[in-house]
DNA sequence: TATCATTGCGTTAATATGACACAATGATAA
DNA sequence: TTATCATTGTGTCATATTAACGCAATGATA
């Protein structure tokens, strides 16, 4: 099917496939260069970027919706993924930028349940940024990673959808452990606390933050240090997966 | 309009006033007589309860309506409401109980947007018990008060629904202060304690509680006991709403 | 007037937390 | 080869928080 086939069915024929009003919004986090990032989309012939998403097969759980989209931007299976709120202002359609978006591809649609009102379900993920690879979907010129303080400007409410995101991963961080989805299989103290800091966005010590964390048992330390890395070299670690998924941890006391 | 006018309308016309595929459903705390009750309908024509819901205005945001259905059902304005999570099975179709209730009600239509896959934005309220007059919706024959450890089988995933909401609550408790929407304008020491020992369901240390609860400062304590009570009689207390409505109390440590 | 379940206020020991000290490490540069 | 030095691993200590429990005051009831 071309491109412009493609576009015609979806804007025409999507009720036959999907659930009208209903969207989903992704806010998928990873973590590189102890940078916390987001993935988003830049819409073709339009200025503002976009959270990746789709729509729901009509047969189709949410959350296998969620996760579909995530596998096609991504190209990862299993990712880790939490559902977190769900937005329904009535101002939430994308009538002009489809509009807009039509005129550019030149197809002619005077009518088009794309034009209607949306509710999103939004949900967010957490993946191991060296194994993306970001791919873009048919509306979009670019796929590309975004840290969490240089976020572009976003059409509709997808910059308050991230805040929220942001705001649930801060105080589910005092819930869950977290970093077996963002981090890659080993890793050091210091990356770790990285992580821990760039999420909640604050300073913690070094120390403290060391004993509690091994104190909630979901580490393991590795007989073996990083190489090739200038003064003390630090130890790896890696999750103990058992313990790791019991652990509600009772937070670590990280309060936002 | 005629019971018959309207239901031919909702079930014929229902997408011309509402949002296809898309409902709320409320979960309606309310605590009497120290226990934790929950508001139920019964749908006429069914042996199942269900929690109260109903459908969005085109025009209308989803938290307004989700007001609105409490507002029909309590009487009740300016609820305190949050939204908790979105459920959306493509098992969630209420097509058979709808045709049964059809075909008691001797109506027939073998179409209808009624017959379709909703997914459902839940969402909990806090009442006071004593203000709210239950008000049944147009296919129910009852609409009553349920301890929240007797509830009765309940339609589609409406218990899981509640069990999410319950939780919710719960996990709320840590970092809000609760008990303005849902106790009386003054109260007793043992009765804010008997409400969240119920939410927490376990037994808290009556003197550690009140320690805590007065160190975070959002209780006033009034010159005025509690009469005709046999022993000593416990002093009222109200909130100091400013104060409540800053803290964010870094919960009371209260776990669940 | 004695009883007694309940309330209000207090104490203490155990535990958790925040702030900081110091030696060990090992690549880098003199 | 050796000194330097930023960084890591581990420990200490004072303070705050928490859980567990004691006891006198209250006031309706017997």
């Amino acid at each position: 099917m071309s491109f412009e086939q493609k576009i015609k069915s979806l804007y025409l024929d999507g009720p036959q496939k999907y659930v009208e009003h209903l969207s989903i919004d992704c806010v998928i986090f990873g973590f590189h260069q102890n940078e916390l990032k987001i993935l988003l989309l830049q819409p073709r012939y339009a200025s503002e970027w976009a959270l990746p998403g789709g729509f729901i097969n009509r047969q189709e759980d949410i959350d296998d919706a969620a996760n579909r989209v995530l596998t096609e931007r991504t190209g990862l299976k299993k990712i880790y993924l939490q559902q977190f709120h769900t937005f329904g202002s009535p101002a939430r359609s994308t009538k002009k930028i489809n509009e807009h978006f039509l005129k550019n591809v030149g197809i002619k649609a005077s009518k088009s349940w794309m034009f209607d009102r949306f509710v999103s379900v939004g949900y967010y993920a957490l993946v191991d940024f060296t194994k993306v690879q970001p791919v873009k979907d048919i509306f979009s010129e670019a796929c590309e990673w975004f840290n969490i303080h240089n976020i572009p400007p976003l059409i509709l409410d997808h910059e308050i959808i991230f805040r929220y995101a942001l705001n649930h991963l801060q105080l589910q961080l005092n819930y869950y452990p977290i970093g077996y989805n963002l981090l890659p299989k080993k890793f050091t103290m210091p990356e770790l606390q990285k992580l821990y800091e760039t999420i909640l966005d604050r300073q913690l010590d070094r120390r403290n933050f060391h004993r509690k964390i091994m104190a909630s048992g979901i580490l393991k330390k590795l007989n073996e240090t990083k190489k090739g890395v200038a003064h003390k070299a630090p130890y790896y670690y890696n999750f103990d997966l058992n313990k790791y998924r019991q652990s509600t941890v009772r937070g670590l006391g990280f309060d936002v």
